[in-house]
DNA sequence: TTTATTAAGTGTGTATTTGACACTTATTAT
DNA sequence: ATAATAAGTGTCAAATACACACTTAATAAA
């Protein structure tokens, strides 16, 4: 029995980073200058930072390895949420000269197992990236167009977690360990961008028991000084599929 | 610029395919006899159906070539929920033989992309497997134990099952074109492994639209027959996140 | 020091949905 | 004729959702 020479496919893992900041949601995105032989300047590419999953690594420390190395963080809510294999997904992209220079087999298939971070941007301190590469927060608004297929992972990241934010309470992911209503309630609109009663919203947070009030407030506003909550992560992970809920007119009932 | 020799792992597709016969919830795995040399008889062997990638294929297109070769089906409900990498998922098995038997390098990493399938298994004509292989429909709560970590893949296919049934209105996937309610309340009442309301469960049912009633009823039975209804596949659809309901104190409330 | 501005914080009544509960009906088998 | 089986049906009380507007505590501006 003849060896054929290997066409196995490549196996990456791209990492979706969202952070929230200043009201907004944030994609976290690389930014590479990659020459350009016509015009002699170079062109700038964005995309979602990845890597090629190493030998001795799962998943999920690939994904980790990616994350870690570009904000410094561990123990961040990172999880898988779909895998990408079209065959042409990298072979029809524009984006030869970037793979050109960062690959042997430029032309070669590779599968990405995309996951999801949630970040409290906060905490990130940008890595110094190589000369040719940085990491930058991008409203998700204004996401640019991205390498290969990477407006599609983008895009279906956050139907994922709109999807998640309402089945679990993994919105707090994104806030730092203490936080108010308003940032929390400012959070949830943003990401099902619409708005929520904020009554109704605060009843379900409190009788849900996933956070706790501190008595801390807020110092230095320039108005009634909001009280500060924390998750309480324990908590909800004991009682798993917890706290929102579905109605059956299709419509969610999570907050008004 | 020297080539190295490929160390890329394989990648492969899975599928955990469920169906529904006789008040069980089953599953379809594949039967092999292995050759054992030390004793001259054959070892039975059970797995998922799967294969590898091909080259020309994305990997939704992957799994549907896994199910028809199978059952003979297509356009079955299909949809990728987790993949599995860890660097020694296969190498660690003790199927050396199995392996030995069906690829050229038996000891390479193997990437799988898992698929949940939910078929009617009315519907399935198995198709006549090689020789020293057959599929066969096992009640999952006699699974019995598989090939390499296709326990703990299809585990978290069941895990996964549980929780979308009660998000999406994807059960009706497993029963035939027509079905009554006691069927369909008989398949809720399998996979969620308790009781519901026969009352409550038909009023949301039937409030949610996403099921229509037939006039035809069932003949033959030694009982009143039970009216046949139909799943109303464009309707759900247009209505995404439907019909069923979670409720505050962790609990789901769907059925009572 | 008064006034304006800002966001925080709080309660109630109505409508909808849930969840518990038991008897009658239509068919075949005996 | 009678028994056996599963289908089919309605109501009430409790819980939850939803809509809605004013007061408070701080700083900033006048």
């Amino acid at each position: 029995m003849s060896i054929t020479p290997s066409l196995n496919p490549h196996v990456s893992t791209d990492c979706v980073i969202f952070g929230f900041s200043q009201e907004t949601l944030r994609l976290l995105l690389i930014r590479r200058n990659i020459p350009n032989r016509l015009t002699e300047l170079n062109d700038v590419l964005y995309a979602l930072p990845g890597d090629l999953v190493k030998d001795d690594e799962n998943l999920d420390k690939s994904a980790n390895r990616v994350l870690a190395e570009l904000t410094g963080l561990k123990g961040i809510y990172l999880t898988q949420f779909q895998t990408f294999g079209d065959p042409l997904r990298i072979a029809k992209s524009k984006d030869r000269a970037w793979l050109e220079s960062v690959r042997q087999d430029p032309d070669a298939r590779v599968i990405t197992v995309a996951y999801m971070a949630l970040i409290d941007s906060q905490k990130v301190n940008l890595q110094p990236g190589s000369f040719s590469e940085e990491a930058v927060w991008v409203p998700i608004h204004e996401v640019p167009e991205l390498a290969f297929d990477h407006n599609e992972i983008y895009e279906q990241a956050l139907a994922a977690l709109k999807e998640r934010v309402q089945m679990q309470p993994i919105g707090f992911e994104l806030l730092p360990e203490k936080f108010t209503m308003g940032q929390l309630q400012s959070l949830y609109e943003t990401i099902l961008e619409r708005d929520l009663d904020k009554r109704n919203f605060r009843r379900k947070m409190i009788n849900s028991g996933v956070i706790s009030p501190l008595t801390e407030k807020q110092i230095g506003v320039s108005n009634k000084p909001a009280r500060y909550y924390v998750y309480n992560r324990e908590f909800a992970q004991s009682n798993p599929s917890s706290i929102f809920n579905l109605r059956m007119d299709g419509s969610f009932t999570l907050f008004n």
